[in-house]
DNA sequence: CTCATAGGTTTACCACGATAGACCAATGAG
DNA sequence: CTCATTGGTCTATCGTGGTAAACCTATGAG
């Protein structure tokens, strides 16, 4: 179950691959030393690191990730439940929409989810 | 921000103190060496590092939390909120529902709670 | 008295995440 | 040819979270 478990830069690192894949590995390590402040080693170690453990691949100095965005997110979000709050998604909601109030239209596109998810 | 940050076992060590709170410290050392496998010392390096950043006290042998278990819960959803979903609540629902079905009162419970996040 | 137990403090080790310096092969422009 | 650039690898440092051994004082039971 840790299958997508990533460390803080990690997860930076993956967000601007997001973003802008496919991209190649040079221009890879400009972005990230002006996005995060890398040297280019840096920027290597994390494609190996993260290759792998499967999370992304680099082909012919071109950078893909292997995983989705929402897979991860989907994970992060379940380990949290699971951390904080019993696996229990009111609970989640309880403490988030302290003090946080809603607009109509997030009102309405959360109850349609809502609704949506309920066999 | 970073008010309420905790480390892994920051946090499993102030969820069995959330539990039993108020608790005598010796008797603390002794749950969580079952609980958590600590050793005494390993307890009491902990309740010194958390008391110097006000997560709980120490006084005549009782252990209290000063914060409480809900103000972490909001700081670690606003946190993975802003990290990975760019604060979108819907994104999050998204990504946990995938998957992930409710039972008709969960639903219910959760319309009445956005309801009522509503101005 | 003595000795076990409570209630700690001080200091230190270790794994590991984060970061990077040094080095190297291939290649294409001048 | 030569030399800068691309596209990497290998090895190392450093901070710090996680954990604990060793040591110390006070106290109450026997």
């Amino acid at each position: 179950m840790g299958e997508f478990k990533l460390f803080d830069a990690e997860y930076k690192f993956l967000d601007i691959i997001w973003e802008l894949e496919p991209i190649n590995s040079t221009e890879l390590t400009k972005v990230c030393l002006r996005k995060l402040g890398w040297k280019k080693s840096t920027t290597y170690t994390m494609i190996r690191k993260l290759s792998e453990r499967g999370f992304l691949k680099n082909e012919n100095a071109t950078v893909t990730a292997l995983v989705k965005r929402e897979q991860v997110q989907k994970y992060e979000s379940e380990a949290l439940l699971e951390k904080a709050f019993d696996n229990s998604l009111p609970a989640f909601l309880a403490a988030f929409l302290q003090d946080n109030k809603l607009s109509q239209q997030e009102a309405e596109e959360l109850k349609e989810m809502i609704e949506e998810a309920t066999k």
